[in-house]
DNA sequence: CGCAAACCTTACGTTAACGTAAACTGCAAC
DNA sequence: GTTGCAGTTTACGTTAACGTAAGGTTTGCG
């Protein structure tokens, strides 16, 4: 069981984002690596945080609806006020994303519809070529 | 079947977003409201731009991007080649609506996880008021 | 030793997506 | 006829999320 530890441009290649964004992030309190001398190392934590990141940006969230989350995900130990206030904020990042998610659905079958009318249409062109 | 139009403010309350906003998205060429005079009158296709158009947005779209699939939902009668061009971004789009479904399922049972961890840790603390 | 690569800090620049303020217009009601 | 909305244009301001450039440090390698 090493301490596994990432590099700034390791963590940059696994995350595909440049220095600026993990530092940036570090100012923003999102993460906080660890430092040898100047440098940053980056360990399981931080990884595990990023993934939530990039996840949530992905889901539309702003990096300070990310944050709150995160809180959540690395329960340290708490006061027990701080960590009522914190399980409801994930309560209402759930009911968020399931919100997300019928929304999504519903989008996704919308889509598939538009994209059938479309391929019709396409198809009532008369053929011009062999290709595919 | 009357010709059902909206003024901007009772747009603006349907979507609850500001004036600015739609303002914004017709400059930007999202959506192109008729004229009444000065005064910008929404029709039913304007309405459902409108919904694609906060839908995309919860999902993490550009307005850009949002405009690609804007062009596919509300074909007109394009060139052929414009209109595959349209059908390949729709493609496109689908492919990456599905993969943030997955995403977000997986997302959503992390944080039920998550919070049923945090409910436990809860839970050990003594109850202290009959409150709830 | 010299130096290139990888890292650092500091700080100004940029883009998207609007907010906000100022000043004008058209019309319905009093 | 003027008051007062609802709407308009024009234009500068703002915030989030980084990009980018300048200049300094450490570290392994020939």
């Amino acid at each position: 069981m090493a301490a596994e530890t990432l590099t700034i441009s390791e963590m940059c290649a696994l995350f595909e984002v440049t220095p600026r964004t993990l530092r940036f992030y570090e100012d923003k309190e999102l993460i906080s690596p660890i430092r040898d001398g100047q440098r940053r190392l980056y360990t399981k934590r931080e990884i595990g945080r990023m993934r939530w990141i990039t996840h949530g940006k992905r889901f539309g969230f702003s990096l300070e609806e990310i944050r709150e989350l995160l809180d959540l995900y690395y329960l340290g130990d708490q006061q027990e006020t701080q960590l009522r206030r914190t399980y409801d904020v994930g309560r209402g990042h759930l009911a968020t994303l399931k919100e997300k998610r019928e929304e999504l659905k519903a989008s996704i079958t919308d889509l598939e519809e538009l994209l059938a009318q479309c391929k019709q249409k396409i198809d009532t062109y008369p053929v011009q070529a062999a290709a595919e």
